[in-house]
RNA sequence: GCGCCCGUAGCUCAGUUGGAUAGAGCAGCCGCCUUCUAAGCGGCCGGUCGCAGGUUCGAAUCCUGCCGGGCGCGCCA
C-alpha cells in the first residue's frame, strides 16, 4: 500500500520536474481525521524545490494521478498529504490473510544467513532469572529474523574450558570425598549450591569409591582456607591442583565430564521447557583443541594487528576504537579468554554466516568494543557482528529484592520462575520491555494478580474469537460458520471499529519487518496489544452472530483474520494462543 | 577519573530512528452483563518529556554541557 502511494507521489514529482525526496516517508496516521496514511514529501522537498511546504503540497496534489486505491487526498497541517483509502483497498488485507495463513506477516527469503548466539551461561549451575531474559529475548530475535526472511540458527556457546570449570569439578569431587568421610572443610569460594552435593552423590553411585584419594598430605604448606578473596582463591587453586595431581588426567576428566554433562542436560531441558531451542551447542574446549586459537592469532598477526610487549602478545584493538590494546597470550604463554573468544567468532564467520548477533548481559558491555574490534581486524568489516545487551532483571519477592549470588547458591532460578509464573507470562514479561531497559520482575504481582497480566489481554482476545467461532459452528450451517467463506462479503465491513481493525491488520507485515530490523520484540508486543484492543472494542460495539447472513459472514471473516494475526504475532514471542480461557 | 546504558503521568513503561493536540497499562473516581467469554468496553483524573543551550519549517527523538540513577573499566572468565 505504501509502495503504491510512493509510486503515485513519484509520478507527481516527475510531472512537476522535481526530484522526489528519498528521505520522505509515508506513515500511519494516529488520528483518523488525518486519513489512513500521511506523506511528508512536501515538507521534506520544500527547500530544494524553493517554495513553501504548503504551496508545494498543492502542486503535488494537482499533479497526483488518480488511483483506485485512494478515495481522497487532503493537505493538512504544515503541508502533509493525507490519504484516505478506498474501502475495498482496506478490505483487501483479509484476502491476503486467508491466502497466507500462518505465513501472513513473513517476508520473502532474504538469502541472508544469521547466527544468533545467546544465553551461553557457564554450565556451573542452574539458569537464573537473568539468563531467562537473555533466553526469551534471543529466542524472539531468532523467530523475528526468520519471519523477516533470514535463515537463522540459534547457538549456545559452552564455556567448558578455564578456571570456573575446574572449580566446578573440584567442588563436586570435594563433596564426593565428604560423602566418603573426608573432614576437609568445604571452601567458601567453591560452588555452594545443593545441586553440587546431589551430583556428587550420583557420581559415587555410578563409579563407587574409585575416586577416593587422601587429600591431607597434599595440602600441607598450602594456603589455608580463608574468607578473604586473595587467600581464598589461592586455597582453591591449591585444591584444584591437588585434585588434578591425585586423580590423574583420566579420572579428573571423569569428574569434569560427569558434572558438565549433568549441568548441560539440565540447562537444555530447562530451555526446551521455556520453548527455547538451539540448533548448535558450541564448545570452547573444542575450539581450543582444534587449534583454532592459534589460527585466529595467526590471522591477526598476518593482518598486522598484533605485537609483543613485556613477554605477552597483544592485539592492537585501540586501532578499531577500543580504549586500549588487549592481551592475547600472557607472559606465561597461556591464551586469555578473549583469545579463545576471537577464535570462536572467527569459526562462526568461517561457517558461512553473513551476520553474527551476540546477546550478552549488560555487565559485559565493556567487552563489546574489543570483540567488535576483533571481528573488524579479522574480516575488515565491523558490521558483521552485532552485540545486543540485555539489562539486568531485579526480582521482587514480597516487595523485597532477592539477592542474587551464583556462588552462594542463593538465587532465583529460571525453573522456579517458570513454575510460579508460567511460560507464557514469563516470556511475555521478559520481552515486553526494550532489552536496554532494566526490568523489575515483581513475582507477587505476576503470580497473585495474574489476571492483570497484559499477556492475558491478548490471549483473551484470541480465546474470545475462538469462542464466537465455536458458537457460530453450533448455530449455523458449516458454510455460514467458516470465517473464510465470508471473504466475498467483506465490503460489508465499514463500521468505524471495523475500519480501524482492518488498518491495523494491514500493518502487521511492516510491523514484523520493523521489529526484526530494530531487533525489538517489544514492537510486536505493543502492536498486538493494539490489535487486541481494537478487537475488544469492536466486540463491544457490534454483534457478530446477527441474523443477516451476509453481514454475519463478513464479521466472522474479520474475526477469524484477527485470530490469525494474534496467533502469528504471539508465535513470534513464543507465547501460546489458547482457544479457551 | 574514563566508558556504556537509562531519566517521559503517582507507579511500570511505549513512542514506528525528526512530524500534526506526547501515548498505553496499573493505581484512583463514575458508568455498562436476561443477548456471541465482564480476564471485556466507555468516560473522568493525571505531563515544565531530568536541566540549560544549539541545529530547522518542526525536537521526547539529533548535537554540546551540566544534574541524577545503574553497570563496567584485570596478563579473571
Amino acid at each position: 500500500m505504501k509502495d503504491a502511494l510512493h509510486a503515485l507521489l513519484a509520478e507527481a514529482f516527475a510531472a512537476l520536474e522535481l526530484d522526489a525526496p528519498a528521505q520522505a516517508r509515508i506513515e500511519n496516521t494516529r488520528d483518523k481525521a488525518h486519513g489512513d496514511l500521511a506523506a511528508n514529501h512536501a515538507l521534506v522537498a520544500a527547500k530544494t524545490a524553493g517554495m513553501p511546504p504548503r504551496a508545494l503540497a498543492e502542486k503535488l496534489l494537482a499533479a497526483l494521478p488518480a488511483s483506485p486505491l485512494v478515495a481522497k487526498v487532503e493537505i493538512a497541517g504544515p503541508g502533509f498529504l493525507n490519504f484516505f483509502l478506498q474501502a475495498d483497498a482496506r478490505q483487501e488485507v483479509l484476502a491476503q490473510i486467508y491466502a497466507q495463513g500462518a505465513a501472513f506477516g513473513s517476508g520473502a527469503a532474504s538469502g541472508k544467513r544469521v547466527l544468533v548466539e545467546f544465553v551461553s551461561a557457564n554450565p556451573t549451575g542452574p539458569l537464573h532469572v537473568g539468563h531467562g531474559r537473555g533466553a526469551a529475548y534471543g529466542d524472539c530475535l531468532v523467530r523475528l529474523l526468520r519471519a523477516a526472511g533470514d535463515t537463522v540458527d540459534a547457538e549456545y556457546y559452552v564455556n567448558d574450558a578455564g578456571r570456573q570449570i575446574d572449580i566446578l569439578a573440584t567442588s563436586v569431587w570435594l563433596r564426593y570425598l565428604e560423602a566418603g568421610g573426608s573432614k576437609q572443610p568445604f571452601p567458601r569460594k567453591a560452588y555452594q549450591g545443593a545441586y553440587i552435593g546431589a551430583s556428587a552423590a550420583r557420581l559415587r553411585e555410578a563409579v563407587g569409591d574409585v575416586l577416593e584419594r587422601d587429600l591431607g598430605a597434599h595440602l600441607e604448606n598450602q594456603p589455608p582456607a580463608a574468607d578473604d578473596d586473595e587467600t581464598g582463591d589461592a586455597h582453591l587453586d591449591a585444591l584444584i591442583a591437588a585434585a588434578k595431581a591425585l586423580l590423574g588426567a583420566a579420572d579428573y576428566r571423569r569428574v569434569l565430564e560427569h558434572i558438565l554433562a549433568e549441568q548441560l542436560g539440565d540447562i537444555r531441558e530447562d530451555l526446551e521447557a521455556f520453548r527455547v531451542h538451539f540448533e548448535h551447542w558450541a564448545s570452547e574446549r573444542e575450539v581450543v583443541d582444534a587449534g583454532l586459537v592459534q589460527a585466529a592469532l595467526d590471522t591477526l598477526r598476518d593482518n598486522g594487528q598484533t605485537y609483543e610487549q613485556e613477554g605477552a602478545l597483544w592485539f592492537a584493538s585501540s586501532r578499531f576504537g577500543d580504549d586500549k590494546d588487549r592481551v592475547l597470550l600472557r607472559a606465561n604463554g597461556a591464551a586469555t579468554y578473549f583469545a579463545n573468544d576471537i577464535a570462536y567468532h572467527q569459526q562462526k564467520l568461517a561457517r558461512g554466516y553473513d551476520r553474527l548477533i551476540d546477546v550478552w548481559g549488560a555487565d559485559h558491555h565493556g567487552y563489546v568494543p574489543r570483540m567488535k574490534a576483533a571481528v573488524e581486524a579479522l574480516t575488515g568489516q565491523a558490521d558483521r557482528l552485532d552485540v545486543q545487551l540485555v539489562q539486568f532483571v531485579s526480582l521482587l519477592r514480597d516487595g523485597e529484592k532477592v539477592s542474587m549470588s551464583t556462588r552462594a547458591g542463593t538465587y532465583e532460578t529460571l525453573a522456579d520462575l517458570r513454575r510460579e509464573v508460567g511460560e507464557d507470562a514469563s516470556r511475555f514479561f521478559y520481552v515486553m520491555r526494550s532489552n536496554d531497559q532494566t526490568l523489575e520482575f515483581d513475582l507477587a504481582l505476576a503470580t497473585r494478580e495474574s489476571a492483570d497480566n497484559p499477556v492475558y489481554y491478548l490471549q483473551y482476545a484470541h480465546a474470545r474469537i475462538c469462542s464466537v467461532l465455536r458458537t457460530a459452528g453450533e448455530r449455523y450451517e458449516a458454510a455460514d460458520a467458516q470465517p473464510e467463506s465470508g471473504l466475498d462479503e467483506r465490503e460489508r465491513l465499514d463500521a468505524p471499529s471495523e475500519t480501524a481493525l482492518l488498518n491495523l491488520l494491514a500493518r502487521y507485515p511492516e510491523t514484523v519487518q520493523a521489529a526484526a530490523r530494530q531487533l525489538g520484540p517489544q514492537i510486536i508486543v505493543h502492536y498486538l496489544r493494539d490489535v487486541a484492543e481494537g478487537f475488544h472494542r469492536w466486540y463491544n460495539a457490534e454483534p457478530f452472530l446477527v441474523d443477516e447472513v451476509a453481514l454475519r459472514r463478513a464479521r466472522l471473516c474479520l474475526a477469524g483474520a484477527v485470530a490469525t494475526v494474534l496467533r502469528n504475532g504471539l508465535d513470534l514471542l513464543g507465547v501460546s494462543a489458547p482457544e479457551r480461557m
